[in-house]
DNA sequence: TTTGATAAGTTCTATTTTGGAACTTACTAT
DNA sequence: ATAGTAAGTTCCAAAATAGAACTTATCAAA
């Protein structure tokens, strides 16, 4: 499998993975989120190389996830802002936070804590089911393959026995 | 900033990256989750450089996230399973697929619905609060930092102007 | 009017990582 | 004796990345 094609399968985890499947896209989403907005500011704050960060800027802002804005004429300087695809992007990144802080911060507890402010409580991100509102557990899931090709044909099951 | 040393750094999404950073890791265990367990089915099935695959997998069990188990002893066999933090992942698996689907499915629809066996229905996964089940919008939460160093310092919210 | 600073890159070379293919080891089956 | 299977390892070429310096455009201060 080629990087340029993966874009193109049918499956939604490798097109995603197209877009942000290397560190350095995500650590940059990371610190958007976090305010970061211009050039500068991200290199430094990610050490980053300048030509790395060149292209990933680029790519983010070619596929939508970005846009870059002009903030002043003389001379032209601008800055990158998350898009509606960009803000989206938040759901993966707590999920992502909620996998880290359970399973690698050690004793220290969460090296950040997230506050809902329409509840008013510190809280957990957790992937729940939109029909029934459920937390959702790997084995009361069924995938149904419309175009992609599965590798074995059925259900997923996580802790299945080898036949 | 050093990948040896990202694992290290206080950030979650850092620490899970210095796992889960690359393409292909995320792609092993999408197939993972998809019942796949042994070295020759992962290589054919991502078309995997043999090289890479067995250092990836290598990795993944050195950090918890497979297990590599024997299923013969005459040959000595192996297959891997995911751990229990492996089957946490499977939220971000999740969260990624919502994303992929919502921004990059364009007019054929996803390529993989999933059935909540719970309910019955085909759902869209979604992020929420733990504490009171709210779908999650970035703009109502603020992170609290206790010992990564934010970039800036206060709370996140995506579309302020420049100052 | 030279010097310095700032922002947003680009260019250059050396190192690291990846891709592709063949090879190895230890069995089993014909 | 030959072929097949599973799980890797080895080798070399190609691609991506790191680190540092350089460029362009403008403003501000000395």
């Amino acid at each position: 499998m080629k990087w340029q094609n993966l874009g193109e399968t049918p499956c939604s985890i490798a097109r995603s993975l197209a877009i942000v499947g290397d560190r350095w896209t995500i650590l940059i989403l990371r610190n958007a989120f976090l305010r970061t907005r211009r050039f500068d500011d991200f290199q430094q704050q990610l050490s980053i190389t300048r030509h790395l960060l060149a292209s990933r800027l680029a790519k983010l802002v070619k596929l939508g996830v970005l846009a870059k804005v002009p903030y002043q004429e003389k001379p032209p300087r601008y800055e990158y802002l998350l898009t509606e695809m960009g803000r989206d992007w938040y759901s993966v990144q707590l999920a992502l936070v909620a996998w880290g802080d359970k399973w690698l911060a050690g004793t220290e507890g969460p090296p950040v804590e997230y506050v809902h402010r329409n509840c008013g409580k510190k809280f957990t991100p957790t992937v729940s089911c939109s029909e029934c509102g459920e937390t959702i557990n790997p084995r009361e899931i069924t995938p149904i393959a419309n175009r992609m090709r599965l590798p074995s044909d059925i259900s997923l099951t996580v802790d299945a026995k080898t036949k």
